[in-house]
DNA sequence: TTGTAAGCGTTATCAT
DNA sequence: ATGATAACGCTTACAA
């Protein structure tokens, strides 16, 4: 059995009390006392029951990280940034992948919350739906713990949403596209999360304010059940046979990207000549096909930092912004010419 | 506040030793005083609080996952399959990324085992050093709790391996090249971890039980400073130029197949006609290329799944394999014709 | 500066 | 079948 906190003072020949009070750095103890402790302490390797500990702070000192599937390639990295950030903090992990199911959702939530997790980072923009009912469970959350939500945004008190301004950076992106004389973009996407949402928002802007007029029939919906990247790009040609003729696409992730490459290198087009591509993420995937896919870095790492010091901030009481949001960038490389 | 078995059994009108009861399902209480006392938990969605719960029962329900880096493509496809199947298992997950340095490493662990896992589960063979003082602090946790080490082996009293059998699956592959009549193949490796040696291992026992006399001269380390793709591209186009000559690539990773897949690309040679290249982990990345990477399959759902087992096992006290070997598998893309 | 003792919310061992 | 009650290891007023 491992050391507690009675065997320290004994060996020490003080209270309990003062142990205690520098293992958590309490001022009023005798530098001489304190130093015995500690040697004592390091002498014999002990560490306090974490357990014990919560149920006397009222904290684990650990934050519920929820994310669909911590595989996939983006949200890995995102889990990867908090949980760094988060380790710097002095805070712990508990990692809970939910699945995109809604329902299965809330009983994720229940369950990690009963662990007395000090915080909860909803990492993704799936956990937001479109209709206010899908979000109850988030307000539910947010009674008992503050609530972070990357890559998303939701209003509520005790809720915290850091995100990068999807809309204008894909605003932006068309924008720079059609003004290199690249008129007809066809916009790719699979999902209609909360930032899939805004992606698409953007790219209707950016057409509506080159007053394109047909842009809609350019605005082309991937099934779910088509994943592989290889079978995306047939779908593309079938697509582009059925009469739809276009000479750039943005995709709202870097796996449609590159099924767009693919596309054009089975259709013999040439990239970026006869067709632009531009991606969303700024994965490593882009750099894996060839040409390299230019690609919009949603500044992932930036947004993670700042929303451990957001959480760090509201757990120690302070006032923090409930919204931040960065704005994303265009990541130049080789299928596209501007 | 939320509630506390107290509350519960208040409103219930019975002690809360009978609340216990019913909340870890003995037996011994009667069916209606049970179903009262459900009705009212659920009515008031009363969860215990973890933290007092782990105090008696010695266990918080959470299983340690360390891993380097959560955000590698290999790793985080492991985390993310641990984590779903400890979750159906009842346990939670927390996820520590301690990076690549060992000595980090201690510190991290102590800290992990401080807050009371039932259970270590070392993700990637990067865990297990060459030199055994490397590896003190798995036996230092194996005191602990049972340690299980994913993608590698360690002998040792309560540590549990669970891999692929890398020299064998990379034996199988480099034969079959050869003996397709590819004779001068390059093996391209980044990493000495527990299971890159094993692979280099596989990929020399090959080559000398075929007699071929000069292999060594085939075996290509990329230094650790060159990891875009384009870069390790050019490093074998540098290579090449060399005086070194092949018409095989294989490679200890997925990324440094891509690589020799654009090396190829970038001076025109033809794959699979001129070049063939086989990768490894048969990762996503083999389908983001073109033509597709084949690659070796190291089964790594069938291992996490395999090691959540075991692990349950051992905490259940039952009697568990030390050590379970599963066979990799080349998946045959179009980077090679045999 | 230090010690005493009352929580914290469970589980588990006794009795009843 | 149920109820008291002692652990579990720690934090933190309150006393000294």
């Amino acid at each position: 059995m491992s050391l507690t906190i009675y065997d320290i003072s004994e060996k020490a020949g003080v209270s309990i009390a003062t142990v205690s009070r520098v293992l958590n750095g309490s001022t009023k103890v005798k530098e001489s006392t304190r130093k015995k402790i500690m040697d004592i302490i390091d002498e014999y390797g002990y560490t306090p029951n974490s357990s014990a500990r919560a149920m006397g702070l009222k904290s684990m000192q650990t934050i519920g990280i929820l994310c669909a599937d911590s595989s996939d390639i983006f949200l890995a990295k995102a889990v990867y940034f908090l949980e760094q950030n988060l380790q710097a903090a002095g805070y712990e992990s508990l990692l809970c992948c939910t699945g995109y199911n809604l329902d299965a959702r809330k009983n994720y939530v229940n369950l990690i919350l009963s662990k007395k997790v000090d915080g909860l980072i909803l990492v993704g923009s799936n956990f937001i739906g479109e209709v206010e009912q899908e979000n109850q469970y988030i307000i539910d959350s947010s009674a008992k713990v503050p609530v972070m939500v990357l890559n998303a945004s939701y209003h509520h008190d005790n809720v915290y949403s850091i995100l990068c301004d999807d809309m204008n950076s894909m605003y932006r992106a068309a924008t720079e596209m059609y003004e290199s004389g690249i008129h007809d973009i066809l916009y790719l996407y699979n999902s209609l999360s909360y930032s899939g949402r805004k992606k698409l928002d953007g790219f209707r802007m950016a057409m509506q304010s080159q007053h394109k007029k047909d842009y809609e029939e350019f605005i082309c919906h991937v099934p779910d059940n088509i994943t592989a990247m290889g079978d995306v790009a047939e779908f593309i040609s079938d697509y582009a046979s059925k009469g739809h003729h276009f000479n750039g696409v943005i995709t709202a992730d870097d796996q449609l990207g590159i099924a767009a490459v693919k596309y054009a290198q089975n259709n013999n087009l040439r990239i970026p000549e006869d067709l632009s591509v531009i991606g969303y993420n700024n994965s490593i995937l882009t750099d894996c096909c060839t040409p390299e896919l230019t690609s919009i870095d949603n500044q992932l790492e930036t947004q993670s930092r700042c929303l451990v010091k957001t959480l760090i901030g509201v757990l120690s009481g302070q006032d923090m912004p409930h919204k931040t949001v960065f704005s994303g960038t265009l990541v130049k490389r080789k299928t596209t010419a501007f």
